[in-house]
RNA sequence: GGGCGAUUAGCUCAGUCGGUUAGAGCGCCGCUCUGAUAAGGCGGAGGUCCCUGGUUCGAGUCCAGGAUCGCCCA
């Protein structure tokens, strides 16, 4: 029985990585490593949810690829880890897509169809995106504990946010705040600050000049600028700067007012009466666009000074709404405007609006405009395409609206946040200080959604208006009066039956009806998924409420907690460093006065292959389920990693077939390995891979290899404890090119031709020392492909292995394996045999043809001694019968006198570069040890001799290196050209036939007069040898069958 | 308007502490090796290292200013 599986010409990735997962399964590999590292040291990381709302995009595959390359690595080096994924489900996300599905198109909808039956279809629609996001996982290869993911909307998550919220409270950061909100009409609710980023569209809407004449004046009018006509029914006041000039100008329609510096641009002509300050105007009052209105009445239209009034557009006189617009409202305030709020929670005009009523903002703006040019009130009307915030779920153009929403003021806490901050280690480092930025910035954080299936706001008011924020599950059950019968779980419509005791006075207190923003959600985790108050702790305790049979996700106790908290390593993308990150580190400080995570990597956006965003509608984007069935999750995990992560990714099939072109190498290397393992039936000794392999048949070029190897395991370890996959990709690719490139090349012979069985041996146990330690390396980053290899390599061939890469630790380096010597005597003889065959090309004599004799010289005598330990493997290499080692090529080349500018720069200063013209021009002298350059001496040391070809020799220089071919080619040597060049086309022919390497062949040849007879008289027996021949005969052609 | 980052070959990007002739991959052209390799190797074409100024014996690299792009915030 031969030890090794034989193994197809090129792998499939797909299908070996199918049957990987299946063997993981049955073999339960993942428990096994999972029971064994228990107890161990930990490395706790904490997973940011995943929305359960959509299957699985190429860029969640890379989030996903380097969480697991990092959990693996751990893993590998005998940490014990959570292996908890977890799923974002609540909040707006869920809602609309459940709407669509639904069919639903408003609140109002919504609310028909019943509550309860949507809370229900959004649970159902997360639990069934989890299930294929988990499916999507596995087939990534991203080991989780599946089936205990935590799920945002369990009642033990909500329950640890209320906590979070009564602290505020108690603190006194919790308030109502009355606001001019972005508000979209359609969701009907108001968005967040971090709700706004990135939701912005190029919108064309009206864009109006309009005219309101002043009191008691005589046909003199102000002139205002508005894009929003909507808004123009709650104009209130008109505001100027106080410190600008402004121009009275004669129209034809009287007298307009604007300011100076804006009249040009402005569509209002005529002469110019006069000026005057805008604090002269301030206290004016005027008419309103809509004065009949109902709502427009009991108050003054007045103009009022605002330092703020923009001189970049408009008239340079501001129309104000308070009611529609956040910086209106805040003027409102400070000058006790009326705040009039024209639209309801769908954008439709309330009652006191008249003939508005019930239109909403988008059909009521022509209404608008048609009415104020009738009634001559417009100077003018246009368009205007300029950039609009829109619902970032739905696409919505947004309005301001005044709304109450719950607010967490953050005074208090920005400065330990930012403290907080500083401590954690960001990836890549710039993005420490873009939190900074973002933490001191930050506004207060607006936590309520006036929407359904969230988190539901624990916010109890009785009548008298005295509120209590109940801070667990077991208090609200504790406190309630009545309406818990019913309570499936802690969502409404369930929640809002429940009345509860107020905690100032008697009376009953009912539970406002917002929910909470999403962020709250996954901000909490790592205090609810840890146990952070829990006595004791509780199997599948987590799944209590909407969990209940989606997951099976313990309730964990106190000291759980302190063993995992604070995570060493989080990543998500970047966008999170104002969400996730941030909601997480606004709860942690909050509750527990540090940040919950140490260290951060951060990573960019997937694009197209040429660096396009994907996009449904424009045809580029990729499918996670295609791409992953057609690619392999190898190769994609290759792409991830390799990628820098503070770049954008350009993710393609044309990039995947680059690596899988590389992984071929490697896969090339093994099956080479493999068929000669089994041919000449090696066993390999898995204690080598700690021992390195043994002495016995060593050649230099098999200790080279086995020293390199330590070189990757430092390197690939450097890699992954600095979170740098790219770093491991270089030093892996590296690794194999070494070894298919330069190793197996070089010992082919070994394999082959076993005439020395000792080295043949250890060829072999080096080989496969080099490519087993290698698939640890890159085992977290290529599971599958590591393991399948692991399989055939370890598993199948050596006693006692273990039964997985994934199980054998991750390589250490041998100390005593290291060979700095060797490894640059190797690395000069790579340059020689690189400069051979160049000159080899540039004499047009191809490597077939035999050659006498390569003459190498250099003055360096390092460099000779470590050339001279290897004049087989360059004579090898070369095709040449013989190396002649020179010291001075004085014969073919020149010496050259190369400065050390690092030593000279400082000495000579201005002279050097004097120096190094005469240098160049070879316009010195050897003086003994020194050089004598001009006017000036270089002493020993401050420069090193090296050979630059003379013209008309079929000479290469470089790396201090010069090498000469013989070129005379005698008979002989022509000879052996012609058998090699033959030896070359019998095995073609063999490969043509589809003979196995191993098969025999009859050979017969040509006899007549000329070279090829004479090389199969003279070279029988080598060309015979080549080719496994067992007969050669002469005859009419050349011939070969099968023996 | 402020902050962060980027700008190097046709494309995607490396480039260490400032040092001698600025590299890789892909693509293109030519050559070549090979019973592991539809691979690999070698060579060629292809460069205003964004611009200007400064520091320095010496700048792709450091400094200042500017331009353009991306991201974040106003």
């Amino acid at each position: 029985m031969p030890p090794f599986e034989p193994v197809p010409p090129k792998p499939d990735h797909v299908a070996l990585e199918h049957a990987t997962l299946e063997r993981w399964e049955r073999e339960r590999t993942f428990e096994t490593l999972r029971d064994r590292n228990r107890g161990n040291e930990p490395f706790s990381f904490i997973d940011g949810p995943i929305t359960a709302n959509n299957p699985m995009g190429v860029h969640h595959g890379w989030g996903r690829t380097l969480k697991d390359i990092w959990q693996r690595y751990a893993a590998m080096r005998g940490c014990d880890l959570l292996y908890q994924n977890g799923f974002d489900c609540q909040g707006l996300w869920v809602e609309v897509g459940v709407e669509k599905e639904l069919g639903l198109n408003s609140k109002r909808e919504i609310e028909a169809y019943g509550l309860g039956r949507f809370s229900r279809a959004c649970r159902d629609r997360v639990a069934h995106f989890s299930r294929g996001l988990t499916a999507q996982s596995k087939r990534l290869g991203q080991w989780m504990d599946w089936e205990r993911s935590y799920y945002t909307m369990t009642d033990p998550n909500i329950s640890y946010i209320w906590g979070f919220l009564k602290l505020c409270n108690e603190r006194g950061w919790l308030y109502k705040g009355h606001r001019s909100m972005p508000w979209c009409p359609r969701c009907g609710t108001s968005l967040s600050q971090h709700e706004l980023i990135d939701s912005y569209k190029d919108l064309t809407h009206p864009s109006l000049h309009v005219r309101l004449p002043l009191a008691g004046r005589d046909r003199e009018y102000l002139v205002v600028w508005t894009t929003t006509p909507w808004t123009l029914p709650a104009n209130v006041a008109a505001a100027v700067r106080p410190d600008a000039e402004y121009v009275r100008v004669q129209t034809p329609a009287g007298v307009a007012i604007v300011a100076a510096s804006r009249l040009e641009p402005s569509p209002v002509r005529g002469e110019v009466l006069g000026t005057v300050r805008g604090s002269e105007l301030v206290g004016l009052t005027y008419t309103a666009p809509f004065d009949d209105l109902p709502a427009q009445q009991g108050f003054e239209n007045r103009v009022v000074a605002w330092d703020d009034v923009s001189m970049d557009e408009g008239t340079g006189i501001v129309h104000i709404a308070p009611g529609c617009g956040e910086e209106d409202f805040e003027l409102g305030k400070r000058e006790g405007l009326e705040p009039l709020t024209p639209v309801d929670e769908a954008g439709a005009f309330f009652g006191e609006y008249g003939w508005l009523h019930g239109h909403v903002t988008a059909e009521a703006a022509q209404m608008i405009v048609d009415d104020l040019g009738q009634r001559g009130r417009l100077v003018a009307d246009g368009e205007i395409t300029h950039r609009y915030p829109v619902c970032w779920r739905c696409g919505t153009e947004l309005i301001y609206r005044l709304v109450d929403e719950w607010f967490i003021g953050c005074d208090e806490i920005r400065d330990p946040m930012i403290q907080a901050a500083r401590e954690v280690e960001w990836t890549p480092p710039q993005y420490a200080k873009r939190m900074e930025d973002w933490l001191r910035n930050m506004g207060d954080w607006c936590i309520s959604r006036k929407r359904y299936w969230g988190l539901p706001l624990p916010f109890y008011l009785c009548e008298d208006g005295h509120m209590t924020v109940v801070g667990s599950k077991a208090e609200l059950l504790e406190r309630a009066v009545r309406g818990t019968e019913g309570l499936e779980e802690l969502h409404r419509p369930w929640i809002d039956d429940v009345v509860i005791g107020c905690a100032q006075c008697a009376g009953d207190a009912r539970r406002v009806a917002d929910v909470g923003d999403a962020w709250l959600d996954a901000g909490i985790v790592p205090f609810s998924t840890l146990g952070w108050h829990n006595e004791a702790s509780v199997e599948a305790g987590y799944a209590e409420g909407a969990g209940v049979g989606v997951t099976v996700a313990d309730l964990p106790d106190h000291a759980h907690w302190e063993k995992w908290y604070p995570a060493d390593w989080v990543s998500e993308m970047r966008e999170q460093i104002r969400l996730w990150f941030y909601s997480m580190l606004f709860m942690g400080v909050t509750l527990d006065g540090r940040s919950p995570y140490r260290r951060v990597l951060t990573y960019e956006k997937v694009n197209d292959e040429t660096g396009r965003p994907m996009h449904k509608s424009w045809g580029n984007a990729i499918w996670f389920e295609d791409a992953i069935e057609e690619m392999g999750a190898d190769v994609m995990r290759w792409m991830y990693a390799t990628q820098p992560p503070a770049q954008n990714l350009n993710f393609g099939y044309g990039r995947a077939n680059e690596v899988k072109r590389r992984l071929l190498t490697l896969w090339n290397t093994y099956a080479f390995f493999v068929t000669y393992a089994g041919i000449n039936d090696f066993r390999p000794d898995a204690a080598t891979l700690v021992s390195g392999p043994g002495p016995e048949g060593m050649q230099p070029l098999d200790r080279w290899v086995v020293a390199r190897t330590q070189g990757l395991v430092r390197e690939c370890r450097a890699a992954l404890d600095t979170y740098d996959s790219p770093r491991l990709v270089r030093a892996f690719e590296a690794h194999v090119d070494d070894l298919s490139n330069w190793y197996v090349r070089l010992s082919r012979s070994r394999f082959w031709k076993s005439e020395d069985a000792a080295s043949t041996r250890a060829a072999h146990a080096t080989l496969w020392y080099a490519l087993v330690q290698a698939i640890r390396c890159v085992a977290p980053v290529m599971p599958f492909l590591a393991d399948e290899m692991w399989q055939n390599l370890v598993r199948g061939a050596c006693a006692d292995a273990e039964p997985s890469v994934h199980l054998a630790g991750y390589p250490e380096p041998t100390d005593g394996l290291d060979d700095e010597g060797l490894v640059a005597s190797l690395e000069s003889v790579r340059s020689v045999v690189e400069l051979g065959r160049r000159a080899r090309s540039e004499a047009n004599l191809k490597l077939r043809q035999p050659l006498a004799e390569v003459i190498v010289a250099t003055d360096h005598a390092d460099r000779r001694r470590q050339v001279g330990e290897h004049v087989d493997l360059i004579g090898a290499e070369l095709g040449v019968k013989a190396v002649r080692l020179a010291t001075s090529a004085e014969e073919f080349a020149q010496t050259e006198v190369v400065p050390l500018l690092k030593l000279l720069g400082p000495k000579h200063g201005r002279d050097l570069a004097m120096i190094r013209g005469l240098l160049r021009e070879g316009q010195f002298e050897l003086r003994g040890d020194a050089v004598l350059v001009g006017d000036w001496t270089l002493e020993p040391g401050e420069f090193e001799l090296r050979s630059r070809a003379r013209e008309g020799f079929a000479v290469t220089d470089g790396d201090g290196f010069v090498v000469a071919l013989d070129t005379e080619i005698t008979p002989e040597l022509r000879l052996e050209g012609v058998v090699r060049d033959l030896i070359r086309q019998i095995q073609d022919m063999r490969k043509d036939a589809g003979l196995a390497i191993t098969d025999r062949i009859r050979l017969t040849y040509p006899d007549r007069d000329g070279d090829v007879t004479r090389a199969f008289t003279e070279h029988r027996d080598w060309i015979a040898a080549e080719t496994l021949a067992v007969s050669v005969e002469p005859g009419a052609e050349l011939t070969i069958a099968k023996a």
